[in-house]
DNA sequence: ATTGATACCTTGACACTGTCAAGACGAGGT
DNA sequence: ACCTCGTCTTGACAGTGTCAAGGTATCAAT
């Protein structure tokens, strides 16, 4: 018992269990701790493996940080579609329940949603987290489509605009730059929120 | 000369020269270097001081990396009031300068701009970090006062209205997470940006 | 002019990090 | 029985932030 395997594969284990249970305390000690204390052996240490074991299975670093975000995209990508399927028939009810979710979602797990979108972590178009990005982003497109009038503006600038319209928002409330504060749930923020959603409603209803 | 001060005191050197060389060496390699290696000991050296320098001026890491981000801030604060005194009179055209220059900082200085939002630099209200921040809101706020119309909308929702649009863009952008690529300067983004921007305009020409 | 105090900056050490190298161990094929 | 391979371990390395202790220069007071 000096070293090597510690019999765990005995009981039901299956392949790439660890990998799963590195990715799942990756993704909790993201949003637990502040950045810089999310260390690759902090990781190893709450999946229960050897400070090394996370090499095995991401290159370095970055990439078990990316495997953690891009499980927070799909999550995202869930609460998404969660509202959007309680709200009615009328398009912009429906997108506009898609930007209400985005927004509780980043408020929930704010650590989570602002290291998804740190530069540099995507390095390739069919990385794990730039394929979570895109069926995010999906959802959005399809939102989008539906609210599209004739004389309304082109499909591509208002994914864009809807996009950045809640990014900026949460962006930059978990900044702190904004004056209402995003822990008290109740306060200004629901309110402010709707009101920013509301005011972009004149770009989709078309001239 | 086995330790201490070597002599550098004798030529005419202010006190706190060592500080603002700190946080000059700090801002640059902010810019030039991925964030996870702008440590300390590296801005020491760029500085031509011992590893342990900075730790007499700012209690901890964070704090100098907040003086370096107060600089951006003052930087982008600069670059908003030039494009803004080169425009017209009209106050749409104005507010719209301010919002392009906004985005030309972001984009000429992606890593300091993106740092700069970093959630946990602000320790308090009245710390370097936050006044360059509010200092660099009062442009803004201003600009948004003069477009006011009766009919428009408030002022405080029109303030976070236009910075919301402008962060989520450029985040966005850096990000990768927008269509568009923000190296090539001449491509596709200002357009879309101006595109952008115009989409906001009905919300401040009222009704 | 000598002394003492103080601000400034140094060296040194500590625990911790990401990454690489080498080895132990079980599973599966020959 | 042997051998190979994938999985995970221990061990080591350079580099990090921070703390402790110490030197040197400057300056006021004696």
């Amino acid at each position: 018992m000096l070293a090597g395997g510690t019999g765990k594969k005995s009981e039901g284990s299956r392949p790439d269990d660890v990998r799963a249970a590195l990715v799942a305390a990756a993704a909790a000690l993201i949003e637990e701790l502040p950045e810089s204390e999310v260390s690759l052996r902090a990781v190893a240490r709450r999946a229960g493996v050897s400070h090394a074991a996370p090499a095995h299975y991401f290159p370095s670093r970055a990439d078990l940080m990316a495997a953690g975000f891009a499980e927070g995209f799909d999550a995202l990508t869930a609460r998404m579609l969660e509202r959007r399927d309680a709200a009615g028939d009328d398009p912009w009810d429906r997108l506009k329940a898609i930007g209400l979710g985005y927004i509780a979602f980043a408020l929930e797990r704010p650590r989570t949603y602002t290291m998804m979108f740190r530069p540099g972590y995507i390095t390739s178009p069919d990385s794990v987290l730039a394929q979570a990005g895109d069926r995010c982003r999906e959802v959005l497109t399809r939102a989008v489509a539906e609210t599209r009038r004739p004389d309304g503006i082109d499909q591509e600038l208002g994914v864009a605009f809807a996009w950045v319209t809640v990014h900026g928002f949460v962006s930059l409330l978990t900044s702190g730059m904004l004056d209402c504060d995003p822990a008290e749930g109740v306060g200004p923020t629901p309110e402010l929120a709707d009101r920013l959603l509301s005011l972009m409603r004149p770009a989709y209803d078309g001239g």
